[in-house]
RNA sequence: CGGGAUGUAGCGCAGCUUGGUAGCGCACUUCGCUUGGGACGAAGGGGUCGCACGUUCAAAUCGUGUCAUCCCGACCA
C-alpha cells in the first residue's frame, strides 16, 4: 500500500466528543467516524484490525469444532414472543415495522434465531453435540452509548451457541469454548482475566466474562480477584468473607430512642457513639415497578444486581425520596429516609443480606420520625429471605482461600453462559434420544465483541504519540519511510524494501508522500504500525534504521537485514 | 429517563454580553521554497452560524420551541 494512495485522515487534535484513549486515538488516527449516536464508520485501517481479529475468531472456533453460519440481523417478532423476551428485552431492543405493518427488531444477540436453526435441523441425538458462530453486526439501542467502539449501538460482534445432549455434554463445551477463548485473546496480544459473573438479561446459571484489565474509566466493570489463589469475579458476582462477621451493638436493653435529625448513617453513629456495624440499613428499592425493602449492615453496599437476583427481577433502581414518602403515607407513616424500617410494611418483601444473620443488639429504624430502636434482634424484624446482596470491598475474604482479595477494573470482550434449556424448552426444541423420546437441547453461548476488543487493545497498547497494535491485529505490519522523496537512492531503497517485503507477505505500507520526515514519523506513531524502516541519510554508509513501535528500540540494518529480521520477528507472532 | 453542558467550514475554536460585511488555527487546492520528529511564503476553494417560529429596518448575536451531540447516574459484547 502506498501511504499517497491510502484513504486516512489523521487530525492533528483529539476530538473535542471523546472521553477515553481508544475513542481518541482511533479517531485522530483516522479509524473510525462517527455517524451517530453510538453508530461509527469503520474506515479501510479499521476494517483491516477488524477483520485480523475476525480471522484469529475464526480460526480458532473453527479448530474448537465450531462451525460458521450467518444469520439475519432483521429478525421477525414472532420468535422474541416464543421466548418470551419480545416483553421483557424492552427499550435496548431496536423494533421495526415493515411496508405489511409487521414488526420486527433488529438482533441484539441470537438465541432465538438460532434455536429456531437448530430446532429445524437437529432432529435426532446422532447429530449433537453442534456449536454454530456467526460473526456479524449486532444492534443494541443503549440507554447511554459512549466511549466510541467500547459501547456502541451498533457493534461487530461473534456469538456461538452450543447445543448438547445433557449437562455433562454442555460442561465440556463451556470449558473447550473457554481455552478457545484464551487462545484467542493471547493471539490478538491481550491479556485476559476469566473472572465468574452474572448471567444477566442472556439468562442461563454459570457465566464467565473476559476482562481485558485496565486502570482507567474505559474499563466500566469492577473485578475482584484473589492474589493467591485463581479466583477472580465481577462485582456484580463476588462473594467474600467479611473482615468483622459476627458485630454485636452491646445494647443489652432493648428499647426506643430519641435520634434527632440522624438522618444520615454517619450522624447516627455519631449521635449513639456507635460504629456502623452494629446498625441495620433498610432501603427500598423499585423491582419490575414494585417495591422492596433490602436490609443490610450500614457499613456495607448493597450490590443491585444481587439484589435483583436473589428477588427474582429484571429491572432495577433504587426508590427515589418521593417515592418513599409515598410509601410512608399509605403505611401510615410520616418518617424521612434515615428512619425506615421493616415495621408495618407487610406488604413489601424484605430481603436481608446473609451477614445480617450475625448482627446482635443492634440499632434499626421503625418509621418514626427522630426515633430508632436499640439493642434490637432479628425476632424483632421481619424478613421474607436472606440472601448475599452485598457488594464485595477490597481486602475482604477469599471465598476460596481466605486471603485478601484485590480490586480493579475490566473491559468485558467476551463472555461465555451456560444457557440449560432456557431457550430450547419454551421454544420447543427437541431432539429424540435413543429411546425416541423428546427432549430439550442443553445449550450454551459464547460472544466475543469484536470492535470492543479492537478498543480494549487500543486501551491496553498506546502512548503519548498513538497506538502500539499488537502485531497480530495491526493494519500493516510495516511502514517504510523515505525521508525525502525525491533524493534517489533513498527512494529506490525505500522501493526495494517495500517489494521484498511484500514478496515475503509482510503487510507494508510504504510512505511515498511529498512531506517532510517529522509528518511522516508522527503520523506512523499515531497510526500505531509496530514496525518502521527509515531510508535517509544513513544510506550513505549503506544502512536503513529499524524501530520497533511498542519499545522504541531502534537499530541500524543494512536493508537486507532488515527485511529478513522484520520477516522473521512478524512470522514468529503470526 | 433524571442532572449538567454544547451546537459557527472536515477537525479544534473565537465572535454572542452591547444586533449592522462570518472570522482564526489546522486540514484541502495551486505555485515557490524546504526535506530526520506535525517548516515557511504567496494565492485560493469551502459555512442557509443545528432547525423552526418570533422580536427588529436588520439576528450567529435577543426570545420561545424543537432537534442533535457530549458529560454524570441505572444496561451490556
Amino acid at each position: 500500500m502506498k501511504m499517497s494512495k491510502m484513504f486516512v485522515q489523521t487530525l492533528r487534535e483529539y476530538p473535542s466528543d471523546a472521553e477515553v484513549v481508544s475513542h481518541k486515538l482511533l479517531v485522530r488516527a483516522g479509524y473510525i467516524r462517527k455517524l451517530s449516536q453510538g453508530i461509527y464508520n469503520y474506515l479501510p485501517l479499521m476494517w483491516r484490525v477488524l477483520k485480523k481479529i475476525e480471522n484469529i475468531v475464526r480460526e480458532e472456533m473453527d479448530r474448537a469444532g465450531a462451525q460458521e453460519l450467518l444469520m439475519p440481523f432483521v429478525q421477525p417478532k414472532e420468535l422474541w414472543e416464543e421466548s418470551g423476551r419480545w416483553e421483557v428485552y424492552g427499550r435496548e431492543l431496536m423494533r421495526l415495522k415493515d411496508r405489511h405493518d409487521r414488526e420486527m427488531c433488529l438482533g441484539p444477540t441470537h438465541e432465538e434465531i438460532i434455536t429456531a436453526v437448530a430446532r429445524d435441523g437437529l432432529k435426532s441425538y446422532k447429530q449433537l453435540p453442534v456449536n454454530l458462530y456467526q460473526i456479524q453486526s449486532k444492534f443494541r439501542d443503549e440507554i447511554r452509548p459512549r466511549f466510541g467502539l467500547l459501547r456502541g449501538r451498533e457493534f461487530i460482534m461473534k456469538d456461538a451457541y452450543s447445543f448438547d445432549l445433557n449437562e455433562e455434554g454442555l460442561d465440556k463445551e463451556y470449558q473447550n469454548m473457554a481455552q478457545a477463548y484464551k487462545r484467542i485473546f493471547e493471539r490478538c496480544g491481550l491479556k485476559t482475566k476469566m473472572v465468574q459473573s452474572d448471567s444477566g438479561a442472556i439468562g442461563g446459571s454459570v457465566s464467565h466474562e473476559f476482562m481485558v484489565i485496565t486502570d482507567t474509566d474505559a474499563g466500566e466493570n469492577d473485578v475482584f480477584y484473589c492474589n493467591d489463589c485463581d479466583y477472580s469475579a465481577n462485582s456484580n458476582h463476588a462473594v467474600s468473607g467479611l473482615l468483622e462477621a459476627v458485630t454485636d451493638g452491646g445494647f443489652t436493653e432493648k428499647k426506643i430512642v430519641d435520634t434527632p435529625d440522624t438522618t444520615t448513617i454517619e450522624l447516627l453513629c455519631e449521635f449513639l457513639n456507635v460504629k456502623p456495624s452494629v446498625i441495620l440499613k433498610d432501603l427500598v428499592y423499585i423491582i419490575d415497578k414494585k417495591p422492596v425493602m433490602a436490609l443490610i449492615r450500614a457499613d456495607k453496599e448493597v450490590e443491585e444486581t444481587k439484589l435483583m437476583n436473589a428477588f427474582g427481577g429484571s429491572d432495577i433502581r433504587i426508590a427515589t425520596a418521593p417515592e418513599i414518602e409515598e410509601i410512608m403515607i399509605n403505611h401510615g407513616f410520616n418518617a424521612a429516609k434515615g428512619f425506615i424500617g421493616v415495621k408495618g410494611m407487610d406488604d413489601i418483601p424484605v430481603i436481608a443480606d446473609e451477614s445480617v444473620k450475625d448482627m446482635k443488639n443492634f440499632v434499626v429504624g421503625i418509621n418514626e420520625q427522630d426515633k430508632h430502636l436499640v439493642g434490637a434482634n432479628l425476632d424483632d424484624v421481619r424478613i421474607d429471605k436472606f440472601a448475599d446482596i452485598r457488594l464485595v470491598e477490597a481486602g475482604e475474604h477469599c471465598p476460596q482461600c481466605g486471603k485478601p482479595l484485590s480490586v480493579t477494573r475490566g473491559i468485558e470482550v467476551g463472555n461465555i453462559f451456560k444457557l440449560g434449556t432456557k431457550y430450547s424448552k419454551p421454544m420447543n426444541a427437541v431432539y429424540l434420544d435413543k429411546d425416541g423420546k423428546a427432549q430439550p437441547y442443553v445449550m450454551g453461548c459464547y460472544g466475543i465483541g469484536i470492535s470492543r476488543t479492537a478498543a480494549a487493545a487500543v486501551e491496553a497498547h498506546y502512548d503519548e504519540f498513538g497506538i502500539k497494535w499488537p502485531v497480530a491485529i495491526a493494519p500493516y505490519h510495516v511502514v517504510v519511510v523515505p525521508v525525502n522523496i525525491n533524493d534517489e537512492q533513498q527512494m529506490s531503497v525505500a522501493e526495494k524494501i517495500y517489494k521484498d517485503l511484500s514478496e515475503a507477505g509482510i503487510e507494508v505500507v510504504l510512505d511515498d508522500r511529498d512531506e517532510r520526515a517529522g509528518v511522516k514519523f508522527k503520523d506512523a506513531d499515531l497510526i500505531g504500525f509496530p514496525y518502521r524502516i527509515t531510508v535517509g541519510k544513513t544510506i550513505s554508509e549503506g544502512l536503513v534504521e529499524y524501530k520497533v513501535r511498542e519499545t522504541g528500540a531502534q537499530e541500524k540494518y543494512t536493508p537486507e537485514d532488515a527485511v529478513k529480521n522484520l520477516i522473521n520477528s512478524i512470522k514468529a507472532v503470526l
